[in-house]
DNA sequence: GTGGTTATTATGTCTATACATATTATTGCG
DNA sequence: CGCAATAATATGTATAGACATAATAACCAC
């Protein structure tokens, strides 16, 4: 049996016990190939596989070799607030605190500020002060029904963004929102989401009440 | 030209348009090769991709569908914290405050217990407090010269773990530590790693100091 | 030397085919 | 009808061969 699971696990091995250190190149794929006596296509989903998780450092024809500082890597879950929210066994539901229609800078495009409260039963789980640029979207639908959040995902799938992760003291719209007192330490998520061609479609600060946690494995 | 990504991306076209809708099943493999004129192997990649970033769910024999609830998932590198400081041009250093050699619940195991204070030029960047199960790894050495979190990484290649990011305010140890008030809300950091075994090798309580950021992309 | 062109090389990917495996359907038996 | 054995099916993976591509190395002219 040589899969190319088995594969990944002999490179493992062979990093582990320094019989290839840390930041020295490794043989080539075809080498690897006929030592191990599979396809070559085998050798290379295993290198890609340990490259996608950090291990190695893979150039065409510079060859792969061992990440002298090794950055693990792991997969975060970002999901729907609803859906976290139910899995706690808790029920869902949220109100719009506030909204505004305006222009962005320069007065150039049509922008909706959203200030949202997420609940879990009948505690605020989550505070969330969101911008929608309109004109890279559909028409909106009532939002007392869907929350943007959720509307988002399912209208617009698939996008890309940037996601920064920090802890901050409660200010007082958070505060007043989350039932607890200004400067308390609450987990922070910042959001940016953009379309195909680059173009922002959503910003959100998203405040967690406190106790969130946000958890994944290596 | 149908490469894998070409594939990937018609699919993702299809999601987003609404001609799958979420939560649907989709043709199978065979019949996308064929409807795109490439090998089924071509299709695997770019369907098996868009599963591991939770945009589809596959199941043998029950077939390829899209996912109801979108879960997003995003890659975040863990570096060691000495490349993270140098990465921002500072000069890194460490210093250990407090150790101490006990056992673990129940008499069980030599535990050592290290408070770690790690520095970006001459300024607080990570207060740590670990505690390291030394049966389970090799000798130590000097932990004056090495951060034990580098050693660690260097030594225990490859190990698996949990990871779960909070926001807290700091305790007596941490305000004093990191040169800021007591309650100042921090982002937190526990690590637990474990060998191949599954036993534990170590666990870290991380605060970073004010102004961290934890940033990834989508 | 220096700069630019060409060859070489290791990885990236595609194809066609084959077999493995998990899971669902179906069939047959009591 | 219920349950177990069996068939069917979609994905998972392996293989050998081929070409693409990026990055380096070698070369050559000046």
């Amino acid at each position: 049996m040589t899969g190319w699971e088995d594969i990944r696990a002999a490179v493992q091995g062979r990093i582990r016990s320094g019989q290839w250190p840390l930041g020295s190149a490794i043989p080539h794929e075809e080498a690897l190939a006929l030592e191990f006596g599979c396809a070559r296509a085998t050798v290379n989903r295993a290198l890609r596989d340990l490259a996608a998780k950090g291990v190695l450092e893979r150039k065409r024809k510079g060859g792969t070799r061992v990440l002298a500082v090794p950055v693990r890597k792991a997969t975060l879950s970002i999901p729907v607030i609803r859906a976290e929210v139910e899995a706690l066994g808790r029920a869902y539901s949220h109100k719009i605190i506030w909204q505004d229609l305006g222009r962005g800078e320069g007065g150039q495009g049509n922008i909706l500020h959203l200030e949202t409260l997420h609940m879990a039963d009948a505690r605020p789980f989550a505070h969330e002060v969101r911008e929608l640029h309109l004109d890279v979207l559909p028409p909106l639908p009532d939002l007392r029904a869907i929350s943007v959040n959720e509307w988002l995902v399912t209208t617009v799938t698939y996008a890309t963004g940037e996601i920064a992760f920090s802890a901050a003291g409660a200010d007082a719209g958070q505060a007043k929102a989350l039932w607890v007192p200004t400067g308390t330490a609450l987990f922070t998520t910042m959001r940016t989401t953009r379309n195909g061609a680059g173009a922002v479609i959503t910003r959100v600060l998203l405040a967690h009440a406190p106790g969130y946690q946000l958890r994944t494995m290596m």
